[in-house]
DNA sequence: TTTTATTCTAACCATATAGTTAAACTTTAC
DNA sequence: GTAAAGTTTAACTATATGGTTAGAATAAAA
């Protein structure tokens, strides 16, 4: 049973491939047993249908993702360093995987119930924690008062967004593949500042 | 030649309809048929091919878009201003349009190109009037130095990400349609104020 | 070595889908 | 009112696609 479980990860990974590309809609079988160089009845062999190999590559893809991104949003570190944490996860698992965010936020659009669906078979809670942290530097005048949800809102924002949008982006910058990647790292560095800046209780009348 | 015009928009709306939830590959031509209660001949006695009719789609989805909200960037305006005008400008279109960014993101990964070539017709400059405003604006103290790219990027995420993974977004935090929408309603009074923290010069230490 | 179970393939099937056609219906022009 | 042009439809075609099957090749067990 050793071929076995290399033939369904060299399937997975093609799979991964040609979905994060072109979307469940637009992946065809035959392309990805093509990636994979092997027969497409052996697809079907290992994964009944197109439907079940694409929740295997969806399940993969947001195990991917989201343990290392979310589960700095429970640590006890203080906001600063959160973030912090929060950003570098976000960039260094996604500049690993640049399709991710995009394959994902289309799956959102395409089956909002198979998002939500995982989402309650792991019990996430990102803002539970987040609540209390925020509300806390509320209080002590540390921070300004902020919802959690619009906290969260930001800093996925300012994170996911470039990636999600990569491709329209550079045309409006007319950035190159490289160029951007810069602005990338760039961001990846500068991020945290920002949201901090808006967390910065408002001073009186900057001019 | 009464009747034609009127056929040709009802089968736009119709197919706008369909491509903004499917997007191209997911959508069935037999689906925009019906949708416009007509037979599926008469969609390619209108536009040729589904091709034609996407791209019909979605040129008039950029059309919707794009102007609205990219011209208040060029308007002789001092920064404050214009962020709040491009922030009511996207809001308001995409309010009206909620699929909208959700269907060009995805179509930005299916076809860079298609994009690359409507901003190219159409000769779209962001970042020049822009650059020099910050450029001005950190010479004479009052803003952060700070890229045009890297600005772009932070009003455009702030601005679209929260509808483009909306139903991600709703996922995590536990909202219900009509209490995101608050949400966004909310974040469309804050947003402007975010970003100008993000370019007021840093303090020093405020602890 | 022989038998059995597993892995893999070529050829096939049923169906869904974009696109076509020929004819009917409706409007416009005269 | 009639002919011509424009609009709409039912029925059809060709093909792409997900999925199946029967059997070959390979590995494991005896």
């Amino acid at each position: 049973m050793k071929k076995s479980s290399t033939t369904e990860s060299l399937i997975l990974h093609a799979a991964e491939r040609i979905f994060f590309l072109r979307g469940f809609d637009g992946a065809r079988m035959q392309e990805i047993a093509d990636e994979a160089s092997i027969n497409k009845a052996l697809l079907h062999y290992y994964f009944r249908s197109k439907e079940r190999l694409f929740d295997a590559v969806f399940e993969a893809a947001v195990s991917r993702l989201l343990p290392p991104v979310l589960s700095v949003l429970h640590l006890e570190l203080p906001l600063r360093e959160k973030i912090t944490a929060f950003v570098e996860a976000y960039f260094t698992t996604v500049l690993e995987n640049p399709f991710l965010p995009g394959f994902i936020v289309h799956e959102l659009q395409r089956n909002p119930a198979h998002f939500r669906a995982v989402i309650a078979a792991r019990r996430i809670d990102v803002l539970e924690t987040l609540k209390m942290q925020l509300h806390e530097g509320a209080e002590s005048g540390i921070w300004r008062r902020i919802s959690a949800e619009q906290f969260m809102l930001n800093l996925f924002s300012l994170c996911a967004f470039p990636f999600v949008a990569r491709q329209g982006m550079q045309a409006l910058s007319g950035k190159n593949d490289h160029e951007y990647l810069l602005l990338l790292e760039e961001r990846r560095t500068l991020i945290s500042g920002w949201v901090l800046d808006m967390l910065r209780p408002e001073t009186v009348n900057v001019k």
